[in-house]
DNA sequence: AAACAAATTGACACTGTGTCAATATTATCG
DNA sequence: CGATAATATTGACACAGTGTCAATTTGTTT
C-alpha cells in the first residue's frame, strides 16, 4: 500500500494551494504597480491566469486578498512592539523608547511599498481598517504594560493615566509612520524619533 | 430706469444658486443619514428634487460637495488654532495648551456628525484628502510658531526642532479627536486633554 | 469506466458614475 | 412684443467594476 487515498487528495490540495499562491502573488504585483484603489479584480485573475470566478472562491474580495498579504509585515511590527522594556534608570528608559521608536520608523521605510498599499485600503475597506485597529491596539495595549511597569519602580509619573498616555504616544508615532511610507517627511528617522523621544520621555519620566 | 439688467441677471443667478443650496442641503442630510461611501449621487438629487447631470454642473462629484460642507466646521477649528499664545511662564503655557487642547477636542465632539462623514471621506477621496492635509499643516505651522515664540521666551526647550514637536503633538491631538468623533473612547474629553497636555508641556517646557 | 466530489470558469444581472445632445428657462435686442 | 441669444437643466446612454451561480472541467473513488 503507497498510501494512495493520501496521495490523491494531496493533489487536489496541491491545485488548490496553487491557485489560491497565484492569486496572491498577483495580487501583490498589481497593488504594488497602481494603488489599492485602482487595482481591480480583474486585473488580478488576469495576471494570476486564472478565471474570473476563481477569485471569489478562494478570498472574498480585494481586501480580504490585501489583509493576508499584510500579514507578514505585520508579524514584524509586533516583534518590534513585543520587545522586552525593563529599564533601570530613567536614561535607560528613554534609551530604550528611543531604540524603539527608531525600530518602527526605519521598519516603516523598509516596509514602504507595502504600507502604502495598506494605508489606502485602511481608508476604502472596512475589513482592512478593522484588521489595522486590532494591530494598534496590540501595540497601545503594550506601551500601556510599559508604562504601568515604569510607574511601578518609581521611574515614571504615577498622576497619569497609563492607557491614555500610551494612545497618544502610539498616535504620534503611527502619524509619523504614514509620512515616512509616504515619504512625505523632509526630517531623518533618526531625527523624528530623537525628537518624539525627548518630549515623550521627559514628559512622563520627569523626577518629581 | 429701475436697473432691469441687473433684477435679470439676478433671477437667473437666482435659480441658479437656489439649485445649489438645494443640492447642499440634500447632500447633508443624505451624508448624515448614512455614510459618505454609501450615499450616491441619484439619492442626493432625488432629495434634492433635481434632475440627475444637475449635480455635475454644479459640483464635480460626491467630494466637492463634502468640502463646501466642511468649510463652516473649519472655520470653527480655525479659529481655535489661531487664537494668541503668548505666556509668560511655563505654568501659564501649560494652562493655555490645556485649554486650547480642550477646546480642540469639544469642538470634535460638538460637531461629530460632519465630521464622522469628513474621516470617512478622507479615506475614499483624493481631494477631501487634500483639504485635509491643508488644515493639518494650517495647525502645525500655527503650533509651530508658538513653540518658536517659547523657545525664544526661553520657556521651552532650544534642543528641539519646532516643527517636528507640532507635527508630533497635532497628531496625538488628530487621533484623540477622530476616536471621540466615532464616540470610541472611555476616557472624557477633560481627562484625554488634561493627560496629553501633561506629557507634553512638561516635555517640552520642563526647566534645565 | 461510471459515478461522485471538488475546483474552476465566464456570462449575467446589478449598481453607480460621468457625459452630452436635447430641452427648458431667462435675458437681450430690434 | 416677438425673435434670438445665452444660460441652466435634464435624463438617456456608455462605461467600469462587482459578486453570483449554473455549467464545465478536473480529480477521486468504487
Amino acid at each position: 500500500m503507497k498510501e494512495p487515498g493520501q496521495a490523491k487528495v494531496d493533489k487536489r490540495h496541491l491545485r488548490t494551494v496553487r491557485t489560491r499562491e497565484k492569486l496572491l502573488v498577483a495580487a501583490r504585483d498589481v497593488f504594488l504597480s497602481q494603488d489599492f484603489q485602482t487595482a481591480t479584480i480583474s486585473q488580478i485573475i488576469k495576471q494570476a491566469g486564472v478565471g474570473y470566478g476563481t477569485a471569489y472562491v478562494h478570498f472574498e474580495g480585494k481586501d480580504e486578498l490585501l489583509i493576508v498579504l499584510m500579514e507578514d509585515v505585520m508579524d514584524r511590527f509586533y516583534k518590534i512592539a513585543e520587545q522586552v522594556f525593563e529599564p533601570r534608570s530613567r536614561a535607560d528608559a528613554k534609551q530604550q523608547i528611543l531604540e524603539q521608536a527608531t525600530a518602527f520608523l526605519r521598519l516603516a521605510d523598509e516596509e514602504r511599498a507595502m504600507l502604502r498599499i495598506v494605508e489606502q485600503a485602511i481608508g476604502v475597506s472596512y475589513v482592512v481598517r478593522t484588521k489595522w485597529k486590532q494591530i494598534r491596539e496590540r501595540f497601545i495595549e503594550q506601551i500601556s504594560q510599559d508604562i504601568l511597569y515604569a510607574q511601578q519602580q518609581g521611574l515614571a509619573r504615577m498622576d497619569l493615566d497609563s492607557k491614555l498616555v500610551a494612545r497618544g504616544w502610539f498616535f504620534a508615532n503611527e502619524m509619523y509612520l504614514f509620512e515616512v511610507v509616504r515619504s512625505e517627511t523632509t526630517a531623518t528617522i533618526d531625527e523624528i524619533a530623537r525628537t518624539l523621544t525627548e518630549v515623550y520621555a521627559h514628559g512622563l519620566y520627569r523626577e518629581d
